[in-house]
DNA sequence: CCATGTGAACGCTTTCACAGCT
DNA sequence: AGCTGTGAAAGCGTTCACATGG
């Protein structure tokens, strides 16, 4: 037995998400490694290495139980990052905001693209003060001028950016200001942010370039 | 002076892909590795170590000139994979389809978005016959039982698929036997595919999860 | 001094090779 | 046979340390 690494590296992490989703869309009732590699798009050896950190598996010589490896998982994930509390129970999802309710962000506004998801949309905002009043929605929406007093007062900790490009960098700074924990860029931009801020850019284009 | 490998790394692929971005967004005139390297959140060596690939460098000792660099790092990614003529020249974008016309594909159907980007959007599929008959774009729509027969027709090379996530797979498996290239997943929905199809998944939730 | 350029060290990720279980 | 489990090796990407040049 080897010693078990306290903390789970971030390419395991990401491939346990993708993991999680392939687990909670299967029909069958178990599933070998090699089924899961090919799915996720990696060889079988590293997603049993991955699951080093599930371990309280059962699943020998047959493929793993797909419900049981399924809560696992998510165990796992849930509380990889802090909760010193052992209680941290279903779900006390994070809350998140949009920022730019143009088209990209108002499609966001759809609930079922955050349903179940551990998220939690509470805001959005917008330099249009237009918009703010016209747009329906289940929360509130907020002129961006509000950034930096709305997100600290519910305690939004990440932002989804989807505004126009030269607007991008002026909102981020703002969120910063307010205290953001982390973005998900959607323009096309390069934002600057200090690095205790994580940020994840993921505009069509980049992952079309990447893809191609 | 040491070897420079023929291949760029997939990384270093992507900052420089940041870096194009940035500097197309910059107005002075030079610009160093440390000052890149803090907008793109990575150490300043990093940067310069990735620009052994645009080596036809001039910025010594004063940062880089920005004009200059914006057209060497174009270069380098433009012809990066392909293209043994030298010719490729200004831009034959590359084609692409949406698949899956709901609030998110519609979304993308802004022309802005994809605005000099390398990418020109030809196509879009729905599941819904009426969705694509009511719907209003400059280019054609279709329902989703023509993939196969367009995107070999129009030649069209990626997909953005950003449809239901129980239609996924089944408008994945589509795409691929249409002969598509590579895919960006807009959905949550892990996609299985033959291994010499690229895949991006950039759902929002799966950004966020990375980012927290 | 300020910048870049780069070999070598480091550390993380993946793969290999094979042991063990059913 | 078919599968998981894992130490050791290989491969990559990043950082360090320092040489070099304006």
């Amino acid at each position: 037995m080897i010693e078990i690494k306290a903390e789970i590296p971030k390419n395991t992490k990401k491939r346990l998400m993708l993991l999680l989703e392939l687990l909670e869309g299967e029909k069958k009732k178990r599933i070998t490694s090699l089924e899961i590699s090919k799915a996720l798009g990696c060889k079988d050896t590293l997603i049993r290495y991955d699951l080093r950190y599930v371990k309280a598996v059962d699943g020998v010589s047959n493929g793993y139980d797909v419900p049981f490896l399924t809560e696992e998982v998510k165990k796992i994930l849930e509380l990889g990052t802090d909760s010193s509390l052992g209680g941290c129970e279903d779900i006390n999802p994070k809350k998140i905001c949009i920022v730019g309710l143009g088209r990209l962000g108002a499609a966001l506004l759809d609930e079922e693209i955050f349903h179940k998801s551990g998220f939690e949309v509470c805001a959005g905002f917008d330099s249009s003060l237009n918009k703010v009043e016209l747009m329906r929605s289940t929360f509130e929406l907020y002129p961006a001028s509000r950034i930096e007093s709305v997100i600290p007062q519910q305690k939004i900790e990440y932002a989804i950016l989807c505004c126009a490009e030269n607007e991008a960098q002026k909102m981020a700074d703002r969120l910063v200001k307010a205290g953001i924990k982390g973005i998900v860029n959607y323009t096309r931009a390069v934002v600057r942010i200090p690095t205790d801020v994580k940020i994840e850019n993921v505009s069509p284009v980049l992952a079309l370039q990447i893809v191609s």
